[in-house]
RNA sequence: CGGGGCGUAGCGCAGUCUGGUAGCGCGUCCGGUUCGGGACCGGAAGGCCGGAGGUUCGAAUCCUCUCGCCCCGACCA
């Protein structure tokens, strides 16, 4: 195939400039912009906010499959009830935005743009919460938080963002814990089968856990520079927030208890994860789950009346695919083919280009002579960027098979992003090994011994960048074995993930 | 808030060191030939060089101040 031109106002990308290439391509995508207006927010255009529906669609129906219920809380919480959890408090003190004018006059008491929802809903479930007949209580949000993050990036660490949180309440501990687990689950999942995201399931350490949980658990995705991406946490919050804001029920015997919680959450930051996990020298590559759009038809013709039986058969197959849906049997959603005929006054070649960079999974070329044999030319936008893989099929066929299609690219983009997560998988058992692997802007995956102390764990991230990601839960990460700590030397009960970190 | 870098045509840049009335590519517009992987030829339009002040016969270029943007670091989903 032609060479990638090196073209002023193209995307031009290397491995070695994923972070600016990264914004170029969803810049470039339409995806989305900084608003410029606020400091480090972010306008989210329409093809990427279409991407967002997909991914709260399908998560939404997960969450209601194990029983929650969305609903909503204020935006704007008291200061006083953010200073109730000891730890909550001092981790989210510095980068809360305050109201405190209101109505022309300054406020009795300021509130605070929600960063999370932990105390306003603790509040709230301290009212409805009575009996253990009340519960479990399994509350979600869809909502948008606020974070004065000293330095932002677009879709990754955004001062404003949309997420969804959900917060429960249960009788024990016990209870709270299969709950922490199982929402970790649910999302580590839904990365895989939605996003064809593979990530590492773990706990985190104390150093980097919420504040204000006992233990939180986290999904750790690897993105393409080998840095490692939070995409996802779920959280046992004991009974910290329940004793904060008196969140009490009465158990079978009569006795007044605090319930146990948990909160767990992901962000638009799943988009970012998306476009870093997949996207490659031509641009964006989207799983067809969360692509905005999965089909685009470029229609061939060398003259208007061609043109013109070209586009009616174009049209014609538009409509047949768009009543094919893409969702798996037992979805509770409906999730139709979106496919765009590209009309413009374009040479074809130029329209090859764009739509990869748009990452469209499946592109269908329709010329005279595919019209002819009545059969279409189709590519799949992994292949088609290396200028193969183009397949000829009667377009009966082509309809019939379609979405199998789709779903088997959906699994290819697995494989191939589980091959990469495999490829920059190292385990480290020397000091300078890990120097080395981490030296300047390198980083990977790296499964190293870890004496299991804040100071160890303080003292690697100030000589490497490097930071603990997670302890791995079991059936992740290499069997649990003894050994000693990376920098210490002293003894460890298994290797810990190790990683740079967005 | 620290450390770097950059503001010149719609976009991407050169020109700045060594002052002499502004250049390239892409895009746009017009005409023609083209059209199954980023078309080609010919012609045209488009910039008070981020802003203010200064030095000079003369400033995109030198000096001072100012505004804006980007990158890196501290903080973090």
């Amino acid at each position: 195939m032609a060479k990638h031109k090196e073209q002023p106002g193209k995307i031009t990308p290397r491995e070695q400039d994923y972070p600016q290439w990264y914004q170029d391509v969803v810049r470039e995508a339409d995806l989305a912009e900084p608003a410029k207006v606020v400091k480090g927010c972010m306008v989210i255009k329409p093809h990427g906010f279409a991407m967002w529906e997909k991914i709260q669609r399908d998560l939404d129906a997960r969450f209601k499959a194990t029983g929650h219920r969305n609903a909503y809380f204020p935006v704007l919480v008291p200061q006083s009830f953010i200073a109730k959890e000891a730890e909550h408090v001092e981790g989210f003190a510095p980068e809360l935005a305050v109201v405190t004018h209101a109505g022309g006059e300054a406020l009795d008491e300021p509130y605070v743009i929600r960063p999370t929802s932990e105390t306003i809903i603790g509040h709230f479930f301290a009212k409805w919460i009575s009996s253990y007949r009340d519960l479990p209580l399994l509350i979600n949000q869809w909502a948008n938080v606020m974070r004065w993050e000293k330095r932002t990036r677009l879709f990754l660490r955004t001062t404003e963002f949309l997420w969804q949180e959900g917060h429960t309440a249960h009788a024990s501990h016990d209870d709270a814990k299969v709950e922490v687990r199982r929402m970790l689950d649910v999302y580590g999942d839904f990365a895989e089968e939605v996003l064809a995201m593979p990530v590492i399931r773990g706990v985190k350490t104390d150093s980097e856990k919420f504040a204000g949980a006992l233990q939180s658990l986290c999904i750790e995705a690897l993105m393409q520079d080998g840095k490692a991406l939070q995409a996802g946490t779920s959280h046992d919050l004991g009974q910290n927030f329940g004793k904060a804001f008196g969140v009490q029920f009465q158990d079978e015997t009569g006795a007044l208890e605090h319930v146990w919680q948990t909160s767990w959450g992901v962000s638009t930051r799943l988009i970012g994860g998306l476009i870093m996990t997949h996207g490659d020298d031509n641009g964006l590559v989207l799983p067809p789950r969360v692509a905005p759009i999965h089909v685009v038809i470029v229609p061939i013709s060398k003259n208007d009346e061609q043109r013109a039986k070209i586009m009616e058969a174009a049209h014609r197959l538009q409509a047949k695919l768009s009543d094919i849906d893409l969702a798996p049997a037992k979805s509770r959603y409906r999730d139709f083919l979106e496919v765009v005929v590209d009309d413009r006054d374009m040479r074809p070649g130029a329209k090859y280009y764009e739509w990869e960079q748009r990452g469209v999974p499946l592109r269908v070329e329709l010329g005279p002579r595919d019209l002819e044999k009545g059969q279409v030319c189709l590519r799949m936008r992994v292949d088609s960027a290396a200028g193969e893989g183009k397949v000829f099929l009667p377009e009966d066929e082509f309809v019939a098979t379609v979405a199998a299609r789709l779903m088997t690219f959906q699994s290819e983009l697995l494989r191939l992003a589980r091959a990469r997560l495999a490829a920059r998988s190292v385990e480290l058992d020397t000091w300078e090994e890990f120097e080395a692997a981490f030296a300047g802007d390198k980083s990977s995956f790296a499964w190293c011994h870890w004496d299991g102390t804040r100071e160890t764990e303080a003292q690697i991230k100030e000589r490497t960048k490097a930071t603990i990601r997670c302890i791995p839960l079991p059936g992740y990460g290499p069997a649990p074995a003894p050994g000693t700590c990376i920098l210490s030397g002293k003894p460890s009960p298994q290797r810990v993930l190790m990683a740079k970190a967005y």
